[in-house]
DNA sequence: TATTGTTATACTCTATAACTATA
DNA sequence: TATAGTTATAGAGTATAACAATA
């Protein structure tokens, strides 16, 4: 053949690939869509796990909590709360002390849900450990850490 | 007082923090912020500056080998090049032997764009690794290589 | 038949402004 | 006035089905 089908052909990457930010990006997509795929069973998205996760570890938070500490914006985390308390598994209680406030806390059958997920997620993220080496592990951990606090310095 | 402001209480994010893939999205949207903020003065976006960096390095790629370099499918990278072209940054010219094909070129406003945004990013990159150590850089890179080729096991 | 690029569509995520009800 | 939650809206990313032109 004189000409092969244009996806078998080289494509030179080395420009891109030696950027950090490119490969952080690849690895999270990547590694997302694994996620995602391992959760379909429970018709989780990864926002909605974390969002259980997070009002079970904190009974009663507000949602403006829940959206500082995700980096979700209150108009987006609406949506995202809302789909929960429809599925019944999020409860939204108005707070005694200020009618502004909504106390967010899992009903039986989210707790149910949030409790086969997590072990979902925890059989997912010992495969992901089990593929890299303890040096590996700790120094991702750390550099992790150190991008998370990265300010621009201008 | 007696109530202290709901964002100002302790929330407790430990059961999120530890699984990996949920400081992978952290990191990743933390940096992509500040690379957008930096591409800003050039009107870029991450996509649109992969793209152009890809169609240098490759010139006459076809929009099929360009997805699938960047994990793009041809319906969501069309509109990203079109935007391209219309800006005249980006030429698409009908391959000679097969019709069906349109090879991708720079235009040489396309060219001094490039330079000036790939300066930037590379200042960038350069502040982002002047945070980690020797060490955190070494492993990360290989972590990072290690949880891109990450599959399912079942 | 198979493939390239394209159109259409829908859903998620992100970002901003403005509204309501409470304080 | 200030704040919590909400509504509305628009842009960007992602996913799938289907189409026309070409091979």
């Amino acid at each position: 053949m004189s000409s092969a089908s244009p996806n078998e052909e080289e494509i030179d990457l080395s420009r891109l690939q030696r950027f950090l930010g490119y490969q952080l990006t690849r690895v999270k997509v990547h590694v997302h869509k694994i996620f995602l795929h391992r959760l379909a069973s429970w018709n989780l998205m990864a926002t909605e796990f974390s969002v259980l996760l997070l009002v079970e570890a904190n009974p009663g938070i507000y949602l403006r909590q829940l959206g500082s500490a995700l980096d979700i914006s209150p108009p987006n985390l609406v949506p995202v709360v809302e789909r929960l308390v429809s599925r019944e598994v999020l409860m939204r209680l108005p707070s005694p002390n200020d009618r502004r406030l909504q106390q967010l806390y899992l009903t039986d059958a989210g707790k149910q849900l949030l409790q086969q997920a997590e072990a979902e997620v925890k059989r997912f993220e010992a495969a992901l450990d089990q593929s890299l080496t303890a040096t590996e592990r700790k120094y991702l951990a750390s550099a992790l850490k150190k991008l998370i606090a990265f300010q621009e310095t201008d």
